[in-house]
DNA sequence: TCTCGTATCATTGTATACAATGATACGGGT
DNA sequence: ACCCGTATCATTGTATACAATGATACGAGA
């Protein structure tokens, strides 16, 4: 039975650094901090039980990753993801999710293939049982399955970030629930990568992330942050 | 829609962090930290005139960049470029390189369109006088040119960081030269975007991606790393 | 001589003190 | 009432002090 609770690098996770990076990403990424929020570094510091100094080293850490905006001598800020970064990424993402196939076809290993099998029917029986929840973290394994398999540092480091990244937005519209059909093409992903077709793999992965940004935009992407440009407008007329 | 601050660049390179920050990654790229030194805090913050605090601060940004690799309560050290990698960046890039292509041909300005056609006559008239530098120099800022008028944050970020991460493998075969080629393709893609043809645009900074991956190969990628790989077993074994 | 435990030291990790900066509120001049 | 300079305060930027950790050297015991 697979482990989906698996978390990356233990050991950074266990230093104090380590912890308070990881939290207030988490936060952000899970919509504790909301976007456009002002983080400051005393109260985060309260927070998480430490001083300013390992704060300031991971909103260092969340800047470069795009987390967060750091104004000089102002504050730092949750970043907002505009309507065409979630675009571009997922025209990005369609590519390298393509390479990341065709490299995990070359280079998976018989235990990720099993879990990638495993996966795919599991999450055809949540789809059944409508649990969305494990459904959706079904979702993000598979995907993460195929990074480690692809045996590129460089290649994973970079999906998972992409990937990461988008979990914000897909959180939106989740309720959506492309599960099913998303989980259909998965399983035709790892069919091609177990027959070891790696242009087919390409391909599938290629067009699963188009069509999963196809879909966020017939569910609503543009209402959704027409909504949300309205609100910020008033927020900025108060001032 | 675009709401990027263009400032950002400049007030960070000004301010302190930004400085030793950026001071810190030029050394790196540029040879002065070699791979796999340690870098000390207390060494670092002399040479620039800094505390330790800036530079730690610095370090943990640099670790994202995967520039350094900071091992707990160890130290940092300056991370080496496997054989490896630079084949997956390349192949990244390869595909990054074509989107951008297409995107700027939608986005270019006047004013970018005009750089890059006067920058491959210049790269053009300097390559029949044999000065390697101003190519070089020429070439990377071609490739800016397109990151910046591919009207994608995103895209730009991404494609900014890989090339000048492979800038330091780059160097070690700059020598070899294949500054008249290589500047032949950017007018071939210059002329595609000009003509407003996208998809060419798309395939020619492809193509020109591995061409200058194979180039890399044939002009002895693998002896270098060979070499180094072995001055760095004498090293081991000395300790 | 060799091994192993301990003392010592260099270095990183964290907290705090102080300086610089930007935002805000107040008050005098018009 | 309105403008504008200044005082004040909250917050970030930097330096330093102290704690924790890991590496090294040394010496006692076998």
């Amino acid at each position: 039975m697979g482990n989906y609770n698996v978390k990356e690098e233990v050991t950074d996770k266990y230093s104090l650094r380590g912890r308070v990076f990881h939290k207030i990403r988490e936060n952000i990424l899970n919509g504790t901090y909301e976007e456009h929020e002002e983080l400051k570094e005393v109260t985060i510091g309260e927070e998480l039980g430490v001083s300013r100094t390992p704060v300031r080293e991971a909103f260092r850490q969340l800047e470069l990753e795009g987390l967060i905006r750091i104004i000089p001598n102002k504050g730092a800020y949750v970043t907002g993801i505009t309507e065409k970064d979630v675009k571009d990424i997922y025209m990005i993402r369609s590519l390298l999710e393509g390479l990341c196939a065709k490299w995990a076809t070359e280079h998976i290993t018989k235990e990720q293939l099993e879990e990638m099998e495993e996966n795919v029917y599991l999450a055809r029986f949540y789809a059944e049982k409508g649990h969305m929840e494990q459904l959706a973290q079904l979702d993000n394994r598979f995907h993460e399955i195929m990074y480690e398999a692809c045996n590129s540092k460089m290649l994973e480091h970079q999906l998972k970030d992409f990937h990461e990244y988008v979990l914000r937005v897909r959180k939106k519209t989740l309720a959506t629930a492309r599960g099913n059909a998303s989980n259909k093409e998965h399983e035709q992903i790892m069919l091609a990568i177990k027959a070891g077709d790696g242009e087919r793999a390409q391909e599938l992965a290629h067009m699963h992330m188009i069509n999963a940004y196809e879909n966020m935009v017939k569910n609503g992407l543009h209402e959704i942050y027409r909504k949300e440009n309205l609100e910020l407008e008033q927020e900025n007329l108060k001032k």
